[in-house]
DNA sequence: CGCGACGTTGAGTTCGGTCAATCAGCGTGG
DNA sequence: CCACGCTGATTGACCGAACTCAACGTCGCG
């Protein structure tokens, strides 16, 4: 019980870096019922037009979200790391759009829309804050359309790299920002429209800029500035760091 | 009053085609306070960071929802149509993360971010279907992502003109699916992520192929079996055409 | 020690971009 | 009525970023 509390814990910061609620309502989303499950690299784990009952949290490892083509290309529009509920829009449309993959060994918390809907129905500024969470995930996807669609190489992989160090809050530690990523290098591929082979030669060009790299499955950014120069990054669209007394709630004050 | 309870009609519509309201939610909807405007084209009426106390509602025309570059490279993220409401998002979070721009001469309906989250608070099932409709459009946006990033030109446009004719009901009279839409070739090569040369080519090749054509401001569907498979396009996840006894309410019964 | 997954490299190809010119339609004003 | 200018569609020649194919290296693991 008090392992899942923790489990629940960094889904529970997401909500709340972003909408405010209050003791009462925090409590009674540290007690949703949930059931843990392991999943292996490369295991979908949400199959396409499978009716779910419950919906997933990551709480470790990295889960990808996919498109497929007729012709077997994958692309994966979203990328979920601990914290995130990547199939929370299910609770309102509990038939699955798009593939849930573990793109290595993670650990899901598979929460019932039932217990989704009780605490949403009781306590609306929850429901707010779902809402609200949702809209962050169509905001980081909104971005990227603009990077598959208008970047070249080196601009999207240096994009997906500043976006993956904002929402892992990795923090400069003696001038570089250093943070735990494991992709491959075709996943990085599919997240970004381009091939394996391409992303190898743009991650060596961002080296050899001395503006970041991926290797051990870790990514070491040496040069934030750089970084978020040649990706055209602006971190506003994710929505993070607002300050505690910014945080919304637009029904009845907290 | 009445002008605008007939303006409000196509935006219940789309709410209701995939949520169940009852009598008195809808006339809740109809009853929503509104400002009509005119844009014209090419002109922001909502601009980047602005932030907003309203949310808009399209009538008539097309808006599109603009991702940009450093370089001024423009990337259309989504396009909406008459009975959509672009930015609902801002009623949980007001700050506009993309700009909106007409794309032909378009009427919208301001109405007061106060009026919706009254009806929200008022109606759980008005907040709920809301929310699946704000999900909608992140469906459409994931799929997006899968367009630009892994279909070649043909492929993409072929996709986009099937999306627009479902969401356009446009059925087929004659053996042809045709609708108005009004948007030009350098439009459209931002929605897909091509240039104009390269739209304006593909376009001729489609024709070429016997499968559709634009001209006039009207898409003309020749033959709407091979452009879905041309185009890869499964409608599963516009959501249209829900059978009314299929429609969602999580909350307590219609 | 051999296999499989992942990363790296090279050579050749192609899809789509760039640049620039031309054309067609249309509203405006002389 | 026609010249003008604007916007959008069309075309051609050329270019280059990213893809394809195929080989090879490297590391971890049973």
């Amino acid at each position: 019980m008090l392992q899942k509390r923790r489990d629940l814990q960094p889904f529970l910061d997401r909500l709340t870096s972003r909408s405010r609620l209050n003791e009462q309502e925090q409590e009674a989303i540290l007690a949703l019922p949930s059931h843990a499950a392991q999943v292996q690299t490369n295991r979908d784990f949400v199959r396409l037009d499978q009716a779910v009952d419950h919906a997933c949290i990551v709480v470790d490892g990295i889960v990808g979200r996919f498109g497929q083509t007729c012709e077997g290309a994958r692309q994966i529009t979203a990328l979920h790391i601990p914290g995130d509920a990547p199939d929370l829009h299910s609770v309102v449309q509990p038939k699955a759009r798009s593939v849930l993959q573990a793109l290595t060994t993670t650990t899901i918390l598979r929460v019932p829309h039932g217990a989704f809907r009780a605490v949403a129905a009781r306590y609306p500024a929850v429901a707010e804050a779902f809402w609200r969470d949702c809209m962050v995930d169509a905001a980081i996807l909104s971005q990227w359309v603009v990077n598959v669609g208008r970047r070249d190489a080196k601009t999207r992989i240096a994009h997906l790299l500043c976006e993956m160090a904002m929402r892992y809050r990795a923090r400069p530690e003696g001038g570089e920002v250093t943070f735990d990523f494991p992709v491959t290098q075709a996943q990085l591929a599919d997240a970004t429209g381009l091939t394996s082979v391409h992303v190898n030669r743009t991650l060596m060009s961002l080296r050899h800029d001395g503006l970041a790299e991926v290797c051990q499955r870790r990514v070491r950014i040496m040069d934030w500035d750089g970084l978020v120069k040649v990706g055209e990054f602006d971190a506003d669209y994710l929505q993070a760091d607002i300050p505690s007394d910014e945080r919304m709630r637009i029904v009845e004050a907290a």
